[in-house]
DNA sequence: TCGGTCACGTA
DNA sequence: CGTACGTGACCGAG
């Protein structure tokens, strides 16, 4: 082993560090060496790993700078993976990954150690990234970035050895382990969600505003206007009242209003109430009101404006939730009405095609379970086919059967159904037994791609899964999240493969729904980016699933608008 | 002005 | 058939 040249170039598909210095350029650290360049477009040739403290930070100037990354590794994204933060900024995850306390939020006051050192060093005495640096020294100027750089590198490779590290849950592992490789697609999804906020869902405005129109009126001229068709609407469930001036939209009034004609209910949820609609006019009116003035407060005229600009809906992203993992959205981009979908659409000469993954949930029990049951009946198309065969039950009491089993049913009579799954499906049981005992005897877990649950730390209430608590302890909660997290884990594989096949395409992912994805391409590679939806799914499961027997099924389908492709 | 609660949209 | 998230309105406390 001769000496390491620190001019030495980074190989092809290396682990490349970038800090990006304002107006200045950008720093660059890899192992043996570390440069700083006004340009990327050198080093982007070399298609390597690109590393970043957090992709929110740094991905934006690498996008601007012409690059698009394939592939990447975020240290934040990771930090949470690996350890469980609730937080991604530089400090926490160095702490966590060196096992130091975790520190406060570098916005706090500086003390003697942050400003330890004749320069100011980095790392203070106490092992802590000092506040000094995270609060700008590490991007002020070129040469502090490339230190800032050069510690990416070094904390990299702590955090892979950690991953690498992990017992591989899989029957037949790879070559690349499981974590290293879930490092992998998170980051992805991390820059993905980047992209998402910069990009956008595109909206069609004057076909969002017909749709408005047909369900709250038109858009109002001013604020009396707003109010004179406030109250017209109101008139409509008012007028079954005799004229009575209650207020809709307090829950307690229209609860005792409901009382006086002889409704009498705990509480006036919707689907409370969907009994009484059929022989009362009254609270029929009562539930379209609603319906409309759901749709006025949060998806109206006042939404458009806010968060449609030049025929693209933005919203801030999210890759990762505190609780299991999933990809969080603002904007309503995750909750939008089934009626405005419409409104989604392609641009000229582009098309949207729709890919969701069916029964994914009850497909990632079989191989995270390792259950040769289930997953025999995982290859099926249908899996509830099968099970309803196994059960000795008709397919709709399958399906409640294994739903049950997976989400931990409480209420109804399940308990002759799991007593068939016990026997039918022992280690899919056994696995979901195991998740909740950990959660009741606040355990910490890891799901299948090594995501750390934490339920040690966790104080009682903390709002990780906010009604945890009251509704009915942990057991369920992990039960969910080894679940749900896992299938998140997937997802994001399969998106970030999407997301690396649709650059030659020319198109671009501008929609993330826990199971489904909707891709924006011209409309000439629309058959080729069906294609790619379903290639990519099976590429990831070879991986993803490795030995398991397990299929994993995408229905992919192409139209104008989102609608359309339903 | 704030947090808690209700209610409801999506998966 | 449970979990999770984001949003907006009201309501009572400060």
């Amino acid at each position: 082993m001769g000496p390491t040249q620190l001019s030495a170039a980074p190989n092809p598909g290396a682990v490349v560090a970038v800090v990006p210095v304002a107006d200045s350029g950008f720093a660059l650290a890899w192992q043996g060496g570390s440069v700083t360049v006004p340009a990327l477009t050198a080093f982007a040739e070399l298609e390597p790993r690109w590393l970043w403290w957090s992709a929110r930070t740094t991905a934006p100037a690498v996008l601007d700078a012409g690059v698009r990354p394939s592939r990447c590794w975020d240290l934040g994204t990771v930090g949470r993976l690996l350890h469980g933060l609730r937080r991604d900024d530089a400090a926490a995850v160095w702490a966590a990954e060196h096992g130091l306390p975790e520190p406060p939020h570098p916005s706090g006051p500086l003390d003697l150690l942050d400003l330890h050192g004749e320069s100011g060093d980095a790392v203070r005495p106490d092992g802590q990234l000092s506040r000094e640096w995270l609060r700008g020294r590490c991007d002020a100027d070129l040469r502090h970035a490339e230190h800032w750089a050069r510690l990416a590198v070094d904390l990299q490779v702590e955090q892979e050895a950690r991953a690498r590290a992990l017992p591989d849950p899989r029957r037949t592992p790879t070559s690349v382990p499981m974590t290293v490789l879930t490092s992998y697609a998170e980051s992805a999804a991390s820059l993905l969600a980047v992209e998402l906020e910069r990009d956008g869902l595109p909206v069609d405005v004057e076909v969002a505003a017909g749709l408005l129109h047909d369900v709250i009126g038109p858009r109002p001229a001013d604020v009396a206007e707003e109010h004179a068709l406030r109250a017209r609407r109101d008139d409509l469930v008012l007028q079954h009242f005799a004229g009575e001036q209650v207020d809709l939209r307090s829950p307690g009034q229209v609860r005792a209003l409901l009382a006086r004609i002889g409704v009498d209910v705990p509480d006036t949820r919707s689907w409370r109430l969907e009994p009484y609609a059929k022989t009362s006019p009254a609270v029929a009116a009562l539930l379209t009101w609603r319906k409309a003035e759901r749709t006025a407060t949060t998806y109206g005229w006042r939404w458009l404006d806010d968060n449609v600009a030049d025929g693209r809906l933005r919203g801030a992203w999210g890759s990762a939730d505190a609780a299991a993992g999933r990809m969080t959205a603002q904007a309503g981009l995750h909750n939008l009405p089934v009626e405005m979908r419409p409104a989604v659409r392609a641009e000229p000469g582009h098309l949207l095609v729709r890919a969701d993954l069916g029964q994914i949930e009850p497909r990632v029990l079989a191989t995270v379970s390792g259950d040769a049951g289930l997953a025999a009946a995982a290859r099926e198309p249908d899996m509830y086919t099968p099970v309803a065969a196994a059960l000795r039950c008709d397919r709709p009491t399958a399906k409640v059967s294994v739903l049950a089993a997976m989400y931990g049913q409480t209420s109804g009579t399940a308990g002759a159904a799991l007593r068939d799954m016990d026997r039918a499906y022992p280690a899919a049981m056994a696995y979901l037994r195991s998740a909740e005992d950990a959660g009741l005897n606040r355990r910490d877990i890891r799901t299948y791609g090594g995501r750390l649950l934490r339920l040690t730390t966790l104080p009682a209430g903390e709002p990780v899964g906010e009604h945890v608590a009251v509704s009915g302890g942990f057991g369920r909660f992990a039960r969910n999240a080894m679940v749900q997290g896992a299938a998140a884990e997937l997802f994001k594989a399969w998106a970030g493969t999407v997301r690396a096949g649709l650059t030659d395409l020319g198109g671009e992912i501008v929609l993330c729904l826990h199971d489904e994805l909707l891709v924006h391409v011209p409309a000439d590679r629309a058959p080729q980016a069906a294609v790619l939806l379903s290639d990519a799914l099976a590429r990831t499961a070879a991986w993803w699933a490795c030995g398991s027997g397990v299929r994993f099924v995408a229905e992919v389908t192409t139209g104008e608008s989102w609608a359309d492709t339903h």
